[in-house]
DNA sequence: TATGGTTATGTTTTTAAAAGCATAACGCTT
DNA sequence: AAGCGTTATGCTTTTAAAAACATAACCATA
């Protein structure tokens, strides 16, 4: 019997039980961050400016909270940056994540490696 | 900012980086062990026969070992029993799985909740 | 020898999620 | 005033996963 390695995959959720942050959306307000620019990141990610942006907003509706600023026209064309709220959430959630893949990795060996 | 759960999946894999079992598989198995039979066991979990047994196969073959032991026909018609391995697994997975659940909460509330 | 409950497997259909397409508006810059 | 790079949003199409359908074979029992 060949175990190779434990996965996991781990979000957030409302009281509704709706998911309201995990990895991609992590990593696409990162991007944002990095870029401030929404249609950069969506690039960066290889996914499609749509797509990001209807993630963005289905997470700030279920958060009930902002997590962008954006701007429309301008010098560069318009560009986006993070509320206060989005800095930390992902600030607490890289560490969470971070803690949880630790978690894992220990426990699996404890527990499937052979004995 | 409504941040209520952390929930989280895990499965393991095997060295071509292959999902070999589960959550689903674990119930499948388990639902087996005690009625003795396959098609028991998928109704139980309101699935079909035929996704239940191919998921096992599969299973089977990632995993390159034998899971269940069948008889066609019959008193019963036939039934399944499993093997050792089998047992041994689901027994390791389910230590493995609540141990990560604790984890998960507990890093849940140190990180996420308000502080 | 027909029946019931089972394993076993290929094929088709449905469904849900992801991706893609289309369009509009905004406001600097040239 | 035309163009560029954005944000913003509705609608359609594609794709992959799940479910459903269809058959065959096995063998104890009645």
């Amino acid at each position: 019997m060949l175990l190779y390695k434990a996965r996991f995959k781990i979000w957030l959720e409302n009281l509704e039980g709706k998911r309201v942050f995990g990895d991609g959306l992590k990593e696409l307000l990162e991007k944002i961050d990095s870029f401030g620019s929404i249609s950069r990141a969506a690039e960066e990610m290889q996914m499609s400016y749509r797509q990001a942006w209807g993630k963005i907003r289905e997470a700030e509706k279920r958060l009930n909270t902002q997590l962008l600023c954006s701007q429309v026209g301008g010098e560069s064309g318009g560009g986006t940056v993070l509320t206060e709220e989005a800095r930390i959430l992902v600030t607490r959630y890289n560490k969470f994540r971070s803690e949880v893949e630790e978690a894992v990795e220990r426990l699996f060996k404890k527990n499937l490696l052979a004995k």
